[in-house]
DNA sequence: GTGGATCGTTGACCTAGATCAATGCGCGTG
DNA sequence: CACGCGCATTGATCTAGGTCAACGATCCAC
């Protein structure tokens, strides 16, 4: 296994002019919440890191000092079993805000898939921050809601979806990633491994691989490359997603 | 199938003193966030219904009007693919807060497994309550984020782990429910049927029954009644349900 | 350009859990 | 108290997806 506790790369805020008002995440984070005024003291807590692909930067089970807001690449979040089975619970890209649970040890390992620049704020001085804006405290429940509905999908689609139709299902909200109002990309990239995919969809690799290739001889998507895919039969594949067999 | 959307019974709240400071869920509930003294205004939004067994009271994919909060019995949650398939999501008692979500339709459907008792909030109306009380708020975000380290569980159970792990993880969980900090009960009821307990898990109702005859013949529960059971070695049960086979 | 590591694909076979079918067990009703 | 209905259990069989194993592609490092 790849994945070890960080050695985090950490790069210097001051410099920049305001690292808060220049991040090219905010407009899809939480932390647009805060007025433009106030945004000094956000960039005051904020710690920003870099990590290395494969690197692991939040560990289950460790204590919960700091929330976390993915600002550029893409990570993993995963819960593990004692004897290594590995469920991936989601994928988290630039504007995902982490570690909302109320425990103090964290309830997910995350791991980045490409190179992750994130901000860390130590959890008592955002809660403060929290108390003096309101506002984002609604934009953090208005996410968490959002999260708890993808969440009940992804248990339809652990409990009773087929293969096929996990793997549509995961193309779909893949080509979704990031457009607006139920647009779909008709090509894109797939960032994470056949593993990852298969520990997010409840699979083996073996299983995820036999399936892309079924869909691909049945003409509703092509292959690219390993890692970047295109959509041939946008309602097909939706009406697989959404359980027609 | 029973499940048809109830033609549920409103109780009148005039009459009792006042049905909010009264209610016996809300020690558990989020309305405990809700100062006594105005707890009028919560009364004065709240529908008090009730529902008999086998009643849907929310309708997945309908309209969502209102946010519910269940004060008496117990419920299930679930999803459905066009073919009939269902996933229960959760099972809800009193003090659970239903409907968070921010979309314009429910994610899920509701059915009373025991007669339910729950209030009913227009949704308008509570969002300017919850303006008047953030504390409420952060109560509800609280409530939120527990749920979604629940659902990450649940991703791990039904992506990952094998029938007889799924059904020690959920008869530790039903244990624990409603008791303070880890402890669980020696014995307790179920009140959901095979077929909910094997619409949770992502099994069927042979494997639930097939396992649970397993368990009971390896001495790690007694089935009291086809609804009561005990454990009876809680250190294998609790094992098994963390994943060591 | 070669060697080796990592990742993905494909095939042969196996098994946990699904499906199909029969039977048992309360429980409420007339 | 017999009847019927809805649930639960148990057994026989089947299959989707897992496991094991071989091979191919890609990408660096030297």
């Amino acid at each position: 296994m790849a994945s070890q506790i960080a050695r985090p790369h950490l790069l210097d805020p001051r410099g920049a002019v305001d690292p808060c008002i220049a991040c090219e995440a905010r407009p899809f984070s939480v932390c647009n919440a805060i007025p433009d005024a106030d945004l000094a003291r956000l960039a005051a807590i904020a710690v920003v890191t870099e990590v290395a692909a494969g690197q692991c930067f939040i560990g289950e089970g460790e204590p919960a000092n700091s929330f976390f807001n993915v600002t550029a690449g893409a990570a993993k979040l995963f819960k593990l079993l004692p004897d290594g089975r590995r469920q991936i619970t989601g994928f988290v890209t630039a504007g995902h805000f982490l570690g909302l649970a109320v425990s103090d040890t964290y309830a997910f390992g995350a791991e980045a898939i490409e190179r992750v620049r994130y901000c860390r704020f130590p959890r008592a001085k955002l809660r403060t921050l929290l108390d003096d804006f309101p506002l984002m405290e609604k934009r953090l429940l208005e996410v968490a809601a959002n999260e708890l509905v993808a969440a009940q999908e992804q248990m339809l689609l652990l409990g009773r979806k087929t293969a096929r139709e996990r793997l549509a299902s995961f193309l779909v909200t893949q080509s979704r990633q990031g457009m607006p109002c139920g647009h779909l990309r008709q090509r894109f990239r797939l960032p994470m491994t056949r593993s990852d995919i298969a520990d997010y969809l409840g699979l083996t690799i073996e299983t995820v691989s036999r399936t892309l290739t079924r869909l691909r001889a049945e003409g509703l998507v092509t292959i690219m490359s390993q890692s970047e895919l295109a959509i041939r039969d946008p309602v097909a594949l939706e009406g697989l997603a959404g359980g027609l067999r």
